[in-house]
RNA sequence: GGGGGAGUAGUUAAGCUGGUUAUAACGCCGGCCUGUCACGCCGGAGGCCGCGAGUUCGAGUCUCGUCUCUCCCGCCA
């Protein structure tokens, strides 16, 4: 037997044609006479039906039949009768009157059912130890399939606007800075190793140096680092580098992308252009390098009002080059009880701040643990600066400019989504640009490159990376979706000289960049063009467009938090043949 | 490395201040049922209460340890 249609195609066009439908056993509805087979496929559901007097022998062959049996089926595609149509169904029209049932394969009964309901959350563990499985549910399969679209639509875009795809190797170099690598043994080469890689960022920007000009490749990068519930050890890039660009073009051809794959995907018209955000202006208002702009609220500054204040929690701050931010929520002061106070604390408590101060504006007076310290003139300026009310209360963080920004940044965040105050199905995109090139490291006593070491400083700040290198900007770009990360980007260093100068406020000296970067520093002096690029994260977009709650729920056999495959049992041991091949002994305490 | 949450039939959960035979729903098995689509009705099977110690006359319940899953901090150029 030849399937002849997918089990979405059926509708009162095909009455009376014969059909050879094949797929699983959703639901079966035995009568004892009748019998109502719900056939499911990845299109659809059609139903069929096993009727005793239309043909006894399928009729009994049907009695056997069982949930997530594979079966195929020969049948007269029928109208239904007029009080039995489904209209929740796209087959809802027909159904299909067997004349021969074949059972290609049978099915134990599953750990779990395939026909779920969204309010049960099976356990994770067994829906990785069962993947296949669990991939087969129709929530899963929808994921997997605005996976593809958007891999789809991105390639197609790509394409057409010149870009050319091009695979780079996975068996490479070990690299420093950046995130841990995870190794591969060389059994040719005794005691050396491969690193996979973190992105293809070198071998891209050497593709620049070939003159291919427009780059891109949907490509697996490897990071050994923690997991959280929106980041795996292997994960999906759209990478892309492009010749003699500046940051705005690269941005317009992201809008541009973004926008068709928001469009076809979702039937989302995204405003553009994407709004464009200095990083000092997202970090003022926002607190953090990746602000939820859905969100209506905004951080003030107050420093300079309590740089001499009697309160010398908030005086001694300032005099330590600290800072002070108020967060204002109008008219939540009488929402807000004394626990959910306590409650903000202990959120802001994990991003390093020592306490949460706050002021009740009553009717009356203004409510608060710190405000007797307060002296009228701070009062006054205070209120006018934030423009209080009568009903508002306002958070104070206090503490190091980065603390105060995490803090208060994620504090906005927190309370914006707790009480509700934007609308959570909005999409909301936002570029954040000019980042700082590099930000002090008291561990280490150097610089470390707040992107990569291959971004390039903005023209106007190079001479300041003699002196003042926090006040280097650089030419990168990222794009944010609700308050996500899912890309970012620069306009690389194409000349030898500052690439030089580079590693060398990164404490990589000569010897060690020759070693570790020799390739690209050589490449440089030969004819590199300007460049520049982005690489978006596939995986978190995917799993924003699909409103997936975990980056695992997008990715088809993804690692639990303990990095391992429950499925496969990776990472596991091996024999010592294989070790001795690589030249390799353990030291594993059993 | 650190902090929080979870682990009880196949699944999802209930099981109070420790107490006699550990419940329910769905699923599974058997029977009945010719228009269902979460079919219905009747009956049944199914448990190392994650694992290991301890406290106790007695532990699913309390204590400690441990494993697994998960959320977060650190980490993630």
């Amino acid at each position: 037997m030849k399937r002849t249609h997918y089990l979405d195609e059926l509708n009162a066009s095909n009455i009376g044609e014969e059909v050879v439908l094949m797929g699983w056993v959703r639901r079966r509805r035995d009568h004892g006479g009748v019998i109502f087979i719900d056939l499911r496929d990845i299109k659809g559901l059609t139903q069929v039906v096993f009727n005793p007097e239309h043909n006894p022998e399928t009729h009994a062959k049907g009695h056997q039949l069982r949930n997530e049996y594979v079966i195929a089926v020969r049948g007269i595609v029928r109208p239904r009768p007029d009080e039995s149509l489904n209209k929740n169904l796209k087959t809802g029209e027909i159904e299909i009157f067997v004349e021969e049932l074949r059972i290609l394969n049978p099915s134990k009964p599953l750990p779990f059912m395939i026909d779920e309901d969204d309010n049960i959350e099976i356990s994770e563990n067994l829906r990785l130890k069962y993947r296949y499985l669990d991939l087969r549910k129709e929530s899963m399969q929808k994921k997997m399939i605005m996976r593809s679209n958007v891999a789809r639509i991105m390639r197609d875009y790509l394409h057409s606007s010149g870009f050319l795809e091009i695979e780079t190797p996975f068996l490479t170099k070990s690299t420093p800075e950046g995130a841990r690598d995870y190794l591969v043994p060389s059994r040719v080469n005794p005691g050396s190793f491969y690193a996979l890689p973190q992105s293809p960022q070198l071998f891209k920007q050497l593709l620049m140096v070939s003159g291919y000009d427009r780059y891109f490749q949907i490509v697996k990068c490897f990071r050994d680092e923690d997991l959280r519930a929106d980041r795996q050890p292997e994960f999906t890039q759209i990478d892309m580098e492009l010749s003699f660009v500046e940051p705005e073009e690269i941005m317009e051809i992201m809008d541009d992308m973004m926008s068709r794959i928001f469009k076809e995907t979702l039937d989302i018209d995204i405003t553009l252009p994407i709004k464009r955000l200095h990083y000092d202006e997202a970090m003022a208002k926002y607190g953090l390098d990746a602000p939820d702009l859905r969100i209506p609220l905004e951080l003030v500054e107050v420093s300079d009002i309590f740089a001499s204040s009697g309160f010398k929690v908030f005086s001694s701050v300032v005099k330590n080059g600290g800072m002070i931010k108020t967060l204002k929520l109008e008219g939540a002061a009488a929402k807000l009880s004394r626990k959910y106070i306590d409650d903000l604390t202990d959120f802001v408590r994990i991003y390093g701040a020592k306490g949460l101060a706050w002021i009740k504006i009553n009717k009356d007076s203004w409510q608060s643990p710190i405000v007797k310290f307060f002296s009228d003139d701070e009062k006054a300026k205070l209120s006018e600066r934030v423009g209080l009310k009568e009903g508002d209360i306002i958070f104070f963080g206090a503490a190091d400019t980065n603390t105060v920004n995490e803090y208060m940044g994620r504090l906005r965040a927190h309370i914006g989504k707790k009480l509700e105050l934007f609308d959570e199905s909005e999409y909301n995109f936002v570029w954040v640009t000019d980042f700082p090139l590099m930000s002090y490291n008291a561990d280490e006593k150097r610089y470390d490159s707040v992107h990569h070491p291959f971004t390039a400083p903005c023209d106007e700040d190079i001479e300041k990376l003699g002196s003042e290198v926090e006040q280097v900007y650089s030419k990168s770009y990222d794009l944010v979706l609700n308050g996500s990360e899912i890309g970012g980007g620069s306009i690389r260093i194409h000349s030898k000289q500052l690439q030089d100068k580079i590693f060398e406020l990164l404490n990589i000296g000569e010897e060690e960049a020759r070693e570790k970067f020799g390739f690209l520093l050589d490449a440089l002096e030969y004819g590199a063009p300007p460049h520049g690029g982005i690489a978006l994260g596939f995986d978190r977009l995917v799993m924003l467009l699909s409103g997936a709650d975990s980056i695992r729920d997008v990715i088809a056999f993804p690692k639990t938090q303990k990095a391992a495959c429950v499925m496969t049992s990776a990472p596991d041991k091996v024999d010592t043949k294989q070790l001795r091949e690589l030249a390799i002994k353990l030291n594993v305490i059993e």
